[in-house]
DNA sequence: TTCTTATTAGTAATCGTTCCGATTATCGCA
DNA sequence: TGCGATAATCGGAACGATTACTAATAAGAA
């Protein structure tokens, strides 16, 4: 997704504003596609990269969130034993983490939800030291 | 990616028996271009189709682990306070869980890593009640 | 209203990934 | 060993989500 300047001043635009009522309105996460196809009947000229545009701008405002890999890539690893990722939110560089894992959250999460949960995975996001060092 | 079906016998490749053994003596965590780039020399005619296709077969081994959203689009919500992921490995559906939030974990992790962790995401995988009931 | 400039629509381009047909390699079995 | 069945490869085209580009439109200040 390309980058909106932190803390810009966005003009009003109906179509951001209503891209944000339904995503606000809807329990399930949508993707741009889905958005731009229920929008579309109120903005019959609609552009799909318009909803683009400004899911960008409201991630940027804090609005809305993106859930995704932090990469667009596919990463593929040989190490199979369960661990944590730590994500460079600079460089994108991803690292493992092992010295603690946390089989008990899981049955945590089985006693409120009728999910049959099988795993989980967690990712930490930061900065790595060879970032922190350059800044 | 493509469902390679699990416990399928699959013959001898020397490029997939290289592909494994270049993803075991690496840190990083490659994407299949940058495998691509370096066993090219090795096998010249190789093919970027092979390389993918050789990792969905390690998947389906349990000998290689794919880094992913489980999904190929991104996907958005408006739910900006901290909250956590149940997603389902059936029919991909998202479910926001919370009832539970360990700020706790991110000062674990502090302690015994140089990364400057600012939060972490936890997505539990499972099977929904939907898809329970269809099975 | 008028002027400036951000936003939009429409379309083309990009890029990671998957698919397809012809060729090659693996491997069970004679 | 050699044969036959068929899985795996190669090369390139196709696909799908996302981004980039440009002329037209609309927001918002004066």
């Amino acid at each position: 997704m390309k980058h909106y300047p932190s803390g810009k001043q966005y003009r009003y635009s109906r179509q951001r504003e209503r891209i944000l009522e339904v995503l606000r309105s809807t329990q399930s996460h949508p993707t741009a596609t889905w958005l731009y196809d229920t929008i579309k009947s109120e903005f019959p000229r609609l552009s799909l990269g318009t909803v683009y545009r400004n899911l960008a701008i409201l991630v940027d405002q804090g609005l809305v969130q993106k859930i995704d890999a932090g990469s667009t890539f596919d990463r593929f690893e040989a190490k199979t034993e369960p661990h944590y990722h730590l994500i460079c939110r600079k460089c994108g560089k991803i690292e493992d983490f092992e010295k603690h894992f946390f089989p008990e959250i899981d049955e945590e999460i089985r006693q409120s939800t009728d999910f049959d949960i099988e795993g989980h995975r967690i990712d930490f996001f930061g900065t790595c030291s060879d970032c922190n060092r350059k800044s």
